[in-house]
DNA sequence: GCCAGCCTTGAACTCCGCTTCAAGGTCCTC
DNA sequence: GAGGACCTTGAAGCGGAGTTCAAGGCTGGC
C-alpha cells in the first residue's frame, strides 16, 4: 500500500488547483487534512485527493459548494439517499442543458462552414434565431 | 406569426427569471431588448426569450456570462468558428465531469440502499473513498 | 380620483468563491 | 549561514452574478 501522504503542495498539483483554494475549502468545512507533519504542515491521504477531484469535477458541472458539502458529510441515510437522488435528478436536468448547449453550438458550425466560402458570417443570428423551434 | 413582442416581466416569467436579472443582462451586454414600447418599456421577441433560455442553459453547466457573450456577438467567421469549436471541447469536458459526477452519485445511492436494512450509514466513506484505510 | 400592478433609472448592496497580503516558521542545498 | 522552496496563520481584497433600494412614471379598474 503506498503510504503516500501529501503535503498540500502535492495535493494541489495533483489535481491541478492552487494551495489557496485548498486551504479555502478547508475553511468552508468541505476538504480537511487527514493530518500534520511533526512541524504542523498539512497532510493529505489519496482519498483525499478523490474527494478533490470529485469536488472539483462537481464544481465544474454547476453544483455549488455548498450542495457539494452535504453530499460529502455524514448523515442519516435517509435523508442522504434523499439529497442524492435530488442531485441525480439536477444532474440529470444539466445533462440536457448542456445537450442543448452543443447542439445550438454543433449548429452555429455547421451554419459558419457553411457561409465561410460567402464571407458573411452569420452564426449569430442562427445561434439565437435557430433554436427558435424549441 | 404571432407578433408577440413580451414586456420585461413577461419575458423574465416566461423563462423563469426574475426582471432584475434581465435588466442585469442587459448592463452586462448580452441580452438586449429588440424595442422600446411608446412610454419607454423595454420589449422581447420570440428569439429573444430563445436567447435568454440558451443563455440559462449554458449558465447551468458551467459557462460564464463572458463566454456566453462571446458566443452570441459578432465576430469574423474564423473566429467565431474557433471559439465554438473550443466551447465544444469544454462541453465534453464538461459532459465527462458530469457524468463521473453521475456515477459517483449513483454508487452512493446504491451503497445507501444495501446499508438502509443495517441501519448504518457509509454512503459518505464510499464517496470519498472505497477502499478506507490506505 | 386613486389604488394596484406593471414599468423606468441609477446606485448601493450582497454572496460566493476564491486570491492576496503580511509576517513569519521549516527544511534543503550550496 | 544564506538563499530559496516549501509551509503556517489571520485578515483584507476582489470579481462575477446578481439583488435591493429609492424615487418615480404609466395604465386599468373601482
Amino acid at each position: 500500500m503506498p503510504d503516500e501522504a501529501l503535503r498540500i503542495g502535492e495535493l494541489a498539483r495533483a489535481a491541478g488547483v492552487p494551495t489557496s483554494t485548498v486551504r479555502y475549502y478547508e475553511r468552508a468545512g468541505i476538504l480537511r487534512p487527514s493530518g500534520r507533519t511533526a512541524n504542523n504542515y498539512r497532510l493529505y491521504s489519496q482519498e483525499d485527493l478523490q474527494r478533490l477531484r470529485f469536488i472539483r469535477a462537481a464544481q465544474a458541472t454547476g453544483f455549488a459548494l455548498d450542495d457539494i458539502v452535504k453530499l460529502l458529510r455524514p448523515a442519516p441515510c435517509d435523508k442522504v439517499q434523499d439529497l442524492i437522488e435530488r442531485r441525480l435528478l439536477q444532474a440529470a436536468e444539466r445533462m440536457k442543458e448542456l445537450r442543448h448547449v452543443q447542439r445550438v453550438l454543433r449548429a452555429s458550425l455547421e451554419t459558419c462552414e457553411a457561409h465561410a466560402a460567402s464571407g458573411r458570417c452569420q452564426v449569430v443570428d442562427d445561434l439565437t434565431a435557430k433554436a427558435r423551434r424549441a
